[in-house]
DNA sequence: ATGAAAGCGCTAACAT
DNA sequence: ATGTTAGCGCTTTCAT
């Protein structure tokens, strides 16, 4: 490293500037109890050293770091392919752009989860951000409740599921959807469901079954579910087994666009119409969903406001505010051409 | 926030054990010369007290943080939609993983590049990373040398252009595919050149001019170029103008893939086949040129490769060590059914 | 409105 | 091998 030319301090500063420490702190700071003379003084002398503040000294004194962590699984493509996750971020940081918060996304070594754990609790953080965390993801319980954390989905893992975190109602939003299709007078519908270790996949088909089950349809109504991983190939592998089970199949809820699309072009290939022989909704809508033929009708998340509302949610926690552990972020169903 | 509850420190730990805090600190950062049963008892207490070193006050008196910034701009979701990206991502989160730093992907506010700068410059990190920096973009020029940068393609900016990089040899690189064109028998070969505020943009337009003029054609060949802005639809824009402008066009480099799959949208609608009529060659081999009709034959830039070069070359940077300023990761032509 | 002084929690000579 | 002693650069009472 190059010793020698060192980064000019706050003492040199004040030294320039005929002052005290405490003073150029106040002037950098923007406090207001100083004499407009006296600022100018500072400035300039800040201004002709270009000094800049040393942010660990400022963190340890005064026990903020004005950094807020979000953090992502090291299997970084996945979720940097994922078409929900860049609007998430995009709405964090709009939020944070207004405040003296950076942002920072955390790649977490999932090999040296302790790497991560003491990076988060050593003070470099004023709180975290946690997205698509898994069932088996039982890295942040041992942070307790040592750091401010708001999780994107309703925590799955036991000892987290009281924390705060955002989400949208997947329950109800599939209940609705449902409802969709059965105004449409469908009767035989079945539903490709997410992965079990993610609220989303759980909740989305609890939500279907509940409506199918409401709806007054028989027992095998209810039975009509296959599973798949949230990836198109998965939504289309479960569609064919769907078809060989049910062949009078007439509508389909699919718990992700992702497999709706994969669901689609096995359909197709079977000489099913959409939505004629069989209407199909999908979650999320990606950006892809428009342009599929027919266009998805889909339940769609806004990715955005999600994202907001989670750095809202722990900018107030860390202000120490009083929270809901909840924040629900309404969906709406996106009629287009499939159902 | 929670005060009274406070973590513990090191000199809590000291006295759980009764030693001093120069040995506890010791014991933590692995050092040799410590007793066996002395790195015990610290230990024991250390899990009593499940005492996690502060690192901030670690950085502040060791003048390291642990941590390396990878530099997004925050039009993040062009980023992350950038097939090219996650892979280099995952590069650098491989070579980190070895090491005991800790990788941060820093959000830079546009709107607030001072923040950026502040947190950059204020010892939160030992080094960066900065990819896809565009002509426009100044923000870097002020660090100076403050901060060892190694930057993702050369950098343009002037006052930047001498600093460590990583980059494949672009100019080279596009000669080679120019010449397999030629190989193939090929004498209006015509080229969609990428932004001319990126290097890629730049480099690429010099090596299918290089050569195309050494080929020995004539004056009107080194002229047939048409700009894009690496996006698909662009691609397909200068697609159109170039086939207006030069109806017997019979070979086609494209500076990435996304234009070329644009590109060759537009042929098939004007009839042309491809290679018969019109050689296509694309650069970069995203993840969807094998899956084009016919797959696309490209320049293959190993993205991963390049992730885990740049981060080599900062952490020898870091350690203080002569590193070169550029380095150049090979690429090679993959030919598939496109030319 | 300004300054003096006491830390924040840790590391790194230097001593022993 | 272990302890002692200064800081690292800043914030923050508490005086004045």
């Amino acid at each position: 490293m190059n010793r020698g030319a060192r980064t000019p301090t706050l003492e040199m500063v004040a030294a320039e500037a005929g002052v005290s420490r405490a003073t150029v702190s106040r002037v950098v700071n923007g406090s207001t109890s100083v004499a407009p003379d006296i600022i100018a003084q500072v400035q300039a002398a800040v201004a002709r050293l270009d000094y800049v503040p040393n942010r660990v000294a400022r963190s340890l004194a005064s026990r903020r770091a004005d950094v807020i962590a979000l953090i992502v699984p090291e299997s970084a493509s996945t979720v940097f392919a994922d078409p929900f996750f860049a609007p998430v971020v995009r709405g964090v940081a709009r939020v944070l752009g207004d405040t003296d918060y950076t942002l920072n996304l955390l790649i977490a070594s999932e090999s040296r989860p302790e790497k991560t754990r003491r990076y988060l609790q050593g003070g470099n953080v004023d709180g975290a951000l946690v997205v698509s965390h898994h069932a088996e993801d039982h890295s942040y319980v041992g942070l307790g409740s040592a750091l401010p954390m708001v999780f994107g989905g309703r925590p799955l893992i036991p000892g987290l599921t009281d924390r705060h975190h955002v989400d949208v109602d997947n329950v109800d939003s599939a209940r609705r959807a449902v409802a969709h299709l059965l105004g449409l007078g469908r009767t035989r519908i079945g539903t490709i469901a997410g992965r079990q270790d993610m609220p989303a996949g759980l909740d989305r088909l609890v939500g279907w079954r509940e409506a199918v089950a409401a709806s007054g349809a028989g027992r095998a109504s209810v039975d009509l579910v296959e599973f798949g991983d949230f990836t198109q190939d998965s939504g289309a592998e479960a569609a064919e087994r769907m078809l060989a089970r049910e062949p009078g199949l007439d509508a389909l809820f699919v718990a992700n666009d992702q497999m709706a699309a994969g669901a689609m072009r096995v359909l197709a290939a079977h000489g099913r119409r959409v939505p004629d022989d069989v209407a199909v909704i999908g979650f999320d809508d990606d950006t892809f969903a428009a342009t599929l033929s027919p266009p998805l009708t889909t339940v769609r998340q806004p990715a955005m406001e999600f994202g907001e509302a989670m750095a809202e949610v722990l900018i107030a926690l860390i202000a120490g505010e009083d929270v809901p552990r909840r924040t629900v972020i309404p969906t709406s169903l996106v009629r287009r051409g499939s159902a």
